[in-house]
DNA sequence: GATGAATGAGACTTCATTCAT
DNA sequence: TATGAATGAAGTCTCATTCAT
């Protein structure tokens, strides 16, 4: 009774550990089944807990998957957050950005938030308010994006005469899971990862940039 | 037997009428709120029938989403098509298409290819062989599309660096409904969706280009 | 107009064509899957008709089942009542409806009494009685086999010792399509039909015969 | 942990007791209504439980059904073992299974087996390979019972002259709840169970006895 | 706190029967 | 008369969620 504390604190750590495996099986298995298809059965199973343990947890089976979601973005977001805080010029951000998606993300990660985002219901609450933290990240990133894309816009490495947001968008487009599942699919056709980025890269910064662009392909 | 056949046909007429209700109907729904929230229930009441007379129609929930599917896919495929097997130059023809999606089609029916594409139960019956139809149209486009590339870098168009494949998905990952339903947000962002079109064509060919890209935006 | 009358003889034979060919496609279907597991659908379209057609012949399915019964039974009734009320000794009587049934009779007509009667809803029905004809049908035969087998008693054939009715009943228990399927088998197993048989009723007029059994009844 | 044993043991025995429930439930509807009549709601409501409980125990109809056929099976296959296995002499042997069919086994049971073997695609469920207990169940008995009528056969109880396989096809078909059933037919005439018990007995030891057949082949 | 049995709403599908054409 | 589209009740099964132990 006197180490009431640290007792606490041990089953703190338990519940946290738990909590962990159970977004990971959920993780798991939302990827290798789908999101509709992933019953709390499976998971519980996988996890190898009672299904009413899930409920000790998560208030529902969305509340799971948007606590996935959260897990998965936040690590997502220290790394593009590093990258795009740092002291390197627009356009070895962005090269940054896009070699982290391509190369130095799991697929599964990706996958696994291009699998959430196809259940419209889920799509809302993300969009909507309820989850705070993935709201405010993709807020932020996309923010930082604008101001790195100004940036470079100011320094001549971007076109001005396209609207920012359309740069975004189009950034954003090519990182994207289906792009990047094509890429997969590039993969096996015998294209490196790595030289597909480079290609991406160049390809994106000669798309967006400035009038004379005489020497984008610094990749050299 | 002198009437035999429009009265025939009267009946023919009403089942294809009905038909289309279905679909139109399942297509409505599943924009709504996704194929797996939409219920044979769901659509019958939309359309005033039975549940059973679905199944008058459709063998199953997935056989009538992929008639939907292939409605859409078929109208889709004959415009692309007809643009790709035009006469003009590799360029005019891959514009002509970033056209026809940005603009030409309905944002719907974009939608709707892509909520159902999410599925992966109907991925997988589409990717496979059942539905000869859509895996046909799909395979020959990017047949096409890849001799559309080719071409253009035979005439300098396009880069020859860039391997083809790459290209291609680049192409295709701009026309995705992710890129587009962000337009669809610039457009309310204040960006016309025809100004829109023109940052990403020109985006693409800037992109593309071959080496000294002086004057690559003709759209002037 | 003048030739009204013969005009719906043809029309009425027609009809009883098409009546036949129901019959018989129902026969057939019913013996391929069970009679719960045949639909309408099934019947019609292997006829070659709509399912109204049907509704136009047999009020429901279960009359149609019933009217299947009927016939075969009728058909059953004839050859059996032939036998029986032949001029013969009871045993040559009991002989041939014993050769009747291994042998004369098709397996399919035993196989398809045998399936309707597993379906309690249509045994009710039969036994009740409403189906005046199928009733009549086996009221008849079983007094007359009841007679046959007290004439048998009176002639010494049987021994006077069993009931009747327990005769009657172990007489009708070799017939059953459970044996006869057994019969089956064993005609599988390389013994033929007819050798079977002649076991079957060697079997039966020693069991059931009068002449003096020693010791047999050892449940003294 | 002492707890911990006891515990899961009530929660077991609450489920076994459920399970028993379910699947007595199951077998009185079944033989009121026969198998495709009964409802899964039925049974639940029967029960008093929830529809959705009865897949907690059982994977599907089908398996309940199976189950309860195991159930029965394994009851009656006890009692014909050890009276099949006993010291006694062959006959006494059969007449023991015919006193166990007739009299001992409840006619409940019977006719719960012969409703379920009148399903076409339970009967080839049960006959394939899935249900190992019941399979092996019946496969052990013939063989048995082969045995027993050939040892019969050797102590001069039973005619060598009728092959096994016949003498076995006509034994348990004697046993039949077809036959069985006629027996319920004549207790309700009059003739007490056991008594008939006795005629069919003697009834089967005559016909299938060795002693010298003066004149009974007539068929020559 | 953990369990897992129980729930009950709801999903898809089938089919005997009716009825307008 | 024949058709076959339409019906709607019923059936089997699933699963997120609750709650007594």
């Amino acid at each position: 009774m006197s180490t009431a504390t640290p007792q606490r604190s041990l089953k703190e750590r338990q519940r946290e550990e738990r909590e962990r495996l159970i977004l990971q099986a959920g993780e798991a298995l939302i990827l290798e089944k789908g999101y509709n298809e992933t019953s709390m059965d499976d998971i519980a199973a996988r996890v190898g807990v009672s299904k009413g343990t899930l409920y000790l947890h998560f208030a529902s089976k969305e509340d799971l998957l948007l606590a996935i979601m959260e897990t998965n973005l936040r690590a997502f977001a220290e790394s593009m957050t590093a990258i795009i805080n740092s002291e390197s010029a627009p356009r070895e951000k962005l090269e940054g950005v896009i070699r982290l998606v391509y190369i130095g993300s799991s697929d599964e990660r990706i996958r696994l938030m291009d699998a959430v985002l196809r259940v419209p219901e889920l799509r809302q609450r993300l969009t909507e308010q309820k989850s705070a933290t993935i709201a405010t990240f993709w807020g932020d990133f996309a923010e930082r994006l604008r101001a790195v894309l100004d940036e470079g816009k100011a320094t001549g490495d971007f076109d001005p005469a396209i609207p920012t947001p359309v740069l975004q968008a189009i950034f954003t487009g090519l990182l994207h899971p289906v792009n990047f599942r094509g890429s997969l699919l590039l993969a096996e056709n015998g294209i490196p990862r790595d030289e597909l980025t480079t290609y991406v890269s160049q390809f994106f910064f000669r798309g967006a940039a400035a009038h004379q662009p005489r020497h984008e392909e610094g990749e050299s």
